[in-house]
DNA sequence: ACCTGAACACCGTTCAAGT
DNA sequence: ACCTGAACACCGTTCAAGT
């Protein structure tokens, strides 16, 4: 009715949070004329199209995606604060990082935080290639860990046979484990013990890992 | 035309090649129809509905998803060798891992692979909780690193601007660590790394992480 | 028990027409 | 420069009607 001019703004804002809220599903063109109170062909007007509409909305968020500032002592807790900085902003954002991801937008939303870590990783002796495998490791540890959540989050009836198939020769050999593995899992320390272990096993001298003879050809065929 | 009465089984059949090559956006039932030379309703009454169509699809995966049989002389090195093991068969239906995904199937899926790491685990001395998390880590590093292969391969076109954001400080410093990130990511290089790093740190003495003051404390706002 | 076409309520997008 | 409705080619799904 009284509409001051449509602008692409608006058009951004109302489809952003649409899409926060429901998933890019939920975002029709119909329905976000309707709740904008324009004819449908208006928003085509100013955005062209629906896909290049979602593509302006992960260009926002991936310009959102503030600047990451370590703490901690050491450089391992230095990358595991980073880690768990990314987590907490990704985590808030999860059907926007997902298209961002689709959309192989992933580095560059990353590029704050690699610079932090490349950083950390220096201070913790690396250098050169390993120094940039430690950086990506990280970086696709938390992404990785991050796409896990939010489709856990989506569909948590995980398989009730995981109870069931401890049964066998483990649940009375352990029956601690066997109760841990079939319990529900704890993302937050499960998150916090893997970056851990990852940044310790990537800070090691690398001669321990030769330890492993081998270990190369560990499996052949793959 | 001559049709000779058409099968629930057929119907998976062509649902399943046309999920395997163009992925599920590919698959509505009216091109469906027209594969199988029927009309669209007899597809219902065989399958119910498109959903419970995919999720035939993905039972079916979820069954396919072979034994694991670990190889190498260590735990360590037989954690990754089921490791790349799972990676492979993840990496030949990367649309369907993803709905598996989706439908929070992804514990069930991995069940075979959770016992062998479970008895790997074992063998390198871990016990209870600690050896579920442990498990669990394994599992995600590899559910994480396919998801995250899957998206770069379909939007290979990653960031321009990474190469240009490394002039500053650290090019210079250490080029070779600049050359590292701005190139393309080899992925068989750094999954292998990664799950080794990741192995060493959860298998190595609990003791030595404790080297890190405050480590648990590094975010206090996460 | 199995198959069919017609119909419904949705989509995204184009286009000629308005102001 | 901006907005509009009509129209097109698609969807998934239902339903009454066939054999």
């Amino acid at each position: 009715m009284a509409r001051t001019s449509l602008t692409r703004e608006e058009i951004l804002a109302a489809a952003g949070a649409l899409v926060r809220q429901h998933g890019p599903a939920a975002l029709t063109m119909r329905k976000l004329a309707a709740e904008l109170g324009t004819a449908v062909t208006s928003i085509y007007w100013h955005v062209g199209n629906r896909e290049s509409l979602l593509d302006a909305l992960v260009e926002r968020t991936v310009e959102e995606l503030g600047e990451i500032r370590p703490r901690g002592r050491t450089p391992a807790a230095r990358v595991l604060s980073v880690a768990r900085a990314l987590r907490r902003e990704l985590r808030a954002r999860p059907h926007l990082i997902a298209m961002v991801h689709e959309r192989g937008l992933t580095d560059r939303m990353f590029l704050p935080a690699q610079q932090a870590l490349v950083h950390e990783v220096h201070a913790a002796g690396l250098r050169g290639a390993r120094a940039a495998r430690a950086v990506r490791a990280v970086q696709f540890q938390v992404v990785g860990h991050v796409l896990i959540e939010r489709n856990r989050e989506r569909a948590p009836v995980q398989s009730p046979a995981e109870e069931d198939l401890w049964h066998p020769s483990t649940a009375e050999q352990d029956p601690a484990l066997a109760r841990a593995l079939a319990g529900a899992v704890d993302q937050d320390r499960l998150f916090t013990d893997s970056v851990r272990a990852l940044v310790a096993g990537l800070f090691a001298d690398p001669g321990a890992q030769e330890a492993d003879p081998g270990g190369g050809e560990a499996d052949p065929d793959a």
